[in-house]
DNA sequence: TGCATGATTCAATAATTCTTGTAGTGTTAA
DNA sequence: TTAACACTACAAGAATTATTGAATCATGCA
C-alpha cells in the first residue's frame, strides 16, 4: 500500500453515493449484491450506479463477479483493511497510551 | 457521525499532500508539530501547507493551537476514530468470521 | 515603536470530477 | 435467431477543487 493507492481509495469513498454503496456492501458481507439491487438501495440511476461501482472496483475496494446475467459486487476486505492500516501506521510512535481512546475503540472495528 | 461528515473527512484525506500531513501527525502523536515544520516535512510551500491544514482542520481530523508565534497542529484522534468506525459499521452483519482476516488485522490499528 | 519571523488570506487560472442521456455489449430464454 | 433484460461505455456541459504568488495578520523582541 503506497500513498498513491491510498489517495485513489479515499477519493473513491469520498462521494455520497459511493460511500453508501461501500457501507451497504460492508454490511452485506462476502456474498455481495447484484448491481441493480445496489442501485435501488442507494437510490441511484442504473447508469450512475454502474459508474460508481466501476470507480470502487478500480480503487480495489470492491470486486465484481458475473453470475448469469447479473453482476454481483462484494467488498474487497483485504483492500479495505490495507487502507485502514495505512491511515494509522506507526500511530503515536508505537506508544498506544498516547492515543487515548483510539486504540481501545479501533479494536472494535468490524467486531 | 453521518454520511456527509464522513465524505468531508474522506475528501480531506484524498489528496497526496494532505494524506502525508495526516500520517505525519498520526506518527507524531498528541504533541503535534508547528505549521512550518509540517510544510518542510512534506515538501509543500507554506501557503499550500496552510491551505491543506485548514482543510484537515475543517474536516475535524486535526486541530490547531497557537503557541507563541507558532501554530501547532495535532491529530484529532476522536475524529479519526469515528471515521474508521463509520466505514466498518455493522460489518458482515456482526458476524466477524465472514470478514476473514479483517478483524484480526483491524485490531492491530494504532497498536 | 519598529522590525523580523511564522502563518494565513485572497484572487485568478488551471485542472479535475460529477452528472446525465444515449448508444452499445453480453446473457437468457422463447 | 430474436426479443428482452441487466449492465456498461462514451461524451459534453456543469460544478467543484487545486495551485500560485502577492498581500496581510499576529507575535516576540530590541
Amino acid at each position: 500500500m503506497n500513498s498513491k493507492d491510498a489517495v485513489i481509495r479515499l477519493s473513491a469513498l469520498a462521494h455520497d453515493q459511493r460511500l453508501a454503496i461501500f457501507r451497504l456492501l460492508v454490511k452485506v458481507g462476502p456474498s455481495g449484491l447484484p448491481a441493480g439491487e445496489i442501485a435501488a438501495s442507494v437510490g441511484a440511476a442504473p447508469t450512475a450506479a454502474s459508474f460508481h461501482l466501476k470507480e470502487l472496483d478500480r480503487a480495489g475496494l470492491i470486486h465484481a463477479t458475473r453470475v448469469g446475467r447479473y453482476i454481483r459486487y462484494a467488498v474487497h476486505f483485504d483492500g479495505m483493511r490495507k487502507l485502514l492500516t495505512f491511515l494509522t501506521e506507526d500511530c503515536c510512535q508505537g506508544r498506544p497510551e498516547l492515543c487515548g481512546s483510539t486504540v481501545k475503540n479501533a479494536r472494535k472495528l468490524c467486531k
